[in-house]
DNA sequence: TACCATATCTACAGTTCTGTCAATAGACCA
DNA sequence: TGGTCTATTGACAGAACTGTAGATATGGTA
């Protein structure tokens, strides 16, 4: 036997059928699968073995694209901001100012934090390790987007256009109130039949509750 | 040799000494270490072995007095929400409605949310495992507290009390921007030298936002 | 003092998970 | 067709972690 190893070219065994991907098509399917063990698992279900065999490939394809399972988790985690912000960005920037009511931007907010679980994900990154640096661009460029359409607007209608730091605050505290209320929205409505109305009903009351402030300090 | 066991009564192997608390005692020193290892580790750093390494023990003890690591991770999980009520209420209801500003009441949840590192508990919680049962009964206390002081105050000044929905909107809407906040407040201050000085600003300008709604629909 | 309940320990079993290595096979190109 | 690049794989190594079992010591009590 010239073979070092010990035997194990065992015929008997049929190999999987190898598919081969491009790099880019297996790194995406490898985090499209990460992300929804996130979802429904929680922080601790990100396990090498069980992601790959919902791709149906073998672990070490996975360390093979990511090195490590913390580059997984890391690209995992700038995936997931960059996608929120470039929706955010697009709703802010799809129609004029006078068009989109801030209310239907709160509600878009909440409704993309809520409905995909996409709360959870910031959470757990936020849990995970530090992530401030990548992300602190990209929120930027939405507070940026939000004041210049308040600035626009303002200009419009002829009032006193509101502080950048202004925007900012409202960016910041729309942001924080739809992530913390994916978080613990189900503890206050936990029981009660009409969950998803006093859900839509309690988004509705903060959109009032903000725009009452826009129209103060310059939608 | 009466042992059935091999050997091993090993004088030479010091053991460790041992010190013999009451289980209540026991119970609480560890629920401190692994609170402590969980805010500063995050989610995954709740090892039974490193737990029991701090608390000076070894980590059978703790799986003898909470069962398994998930019985301590619910312990852990109940007491933290405990007590952030408890300190909650205590706010809420030791002074009267017209000596606490709802200002200094709002401080207080971010207070009490960012300083302790309580966001990260709560979040951790509400990613790992479904924490609503016992929570919702706790912050059904706050809402009523809150509704409480605001008719007490209505009827004080003769103005027409709020709704119950509005006050629990109102409990809801600072606990959620509270915890997100937290969480997500570094991102948005990361990198600028007065980062405290702005989030401190940002809380004030989001109580202000608040009470000119209080104001309105009574305080 | 003798006894009991139990908090605590040491040692180990069993599982699971990440990461490494060398071999293999699919895709593209000369 | 033959060759090269690299995505993919099986097998294994090594570590870590949870949980179990039986022995032991400690504090209170009769």
């Amino acid at each position: 036997m010239p073979s070092p190893r010990k035997k194990k070219t065992t015929p008997t065994k049929t190999s999987l059928p190898r598919v081969r991907r491009t790099a880019e098509e297996a790194r995406q399917r490898i985090l499209d699968a990460a992300e929804a063990r996130l979802r429904n698992g929680g922080p601790e279900a990100i396990r090498l073995q069980e992601i790959a065999a919902d791709v149906g490939i073998s672990h070490p394809t996975i360390l093979h694209h990511f090195e490590s399972r913390d580059g997984l988790t890391r690209a995992l985690g700038l995936r997931i901001t960059e996608r929120l912000v470039a929706d955010l960005v697009d709703a802010l920037s799809s129609k004029q100012p006078t068009e989109t009511s801030a209310e239907e931007i709160i509600e878009h907010v909440f409704t993309t934090m809520g409905d995909s679980g996409t709360a959870r994900l910031i959470a757990w990154r936020a849990l995970s390790f530090d992530s401030a640096e990548e992300a602190r661009a990209l929120l930027d460029s939405v507070t940026s987007l939000l004041h210049a359409r308040r600035v626009q607007h303002a200009n419009d209608t002829g009032v006193e256009p509101p502080s950048r730091q202004d925007s900012a605050f409202v960016a910041r505290l729309a942001s924080a109130a739809a992530l913390g209320d994916s978080l613990s929205g189900d503890i206050w409505t936990a029981g009660s039949p009409e969950n998803d109305q006093t859900n839509a009903r309690f988004r509705r009351w903060f959109a009032h509750l903000l725009m009452e402030h826009l129209d103060k300090a310059g939608c």
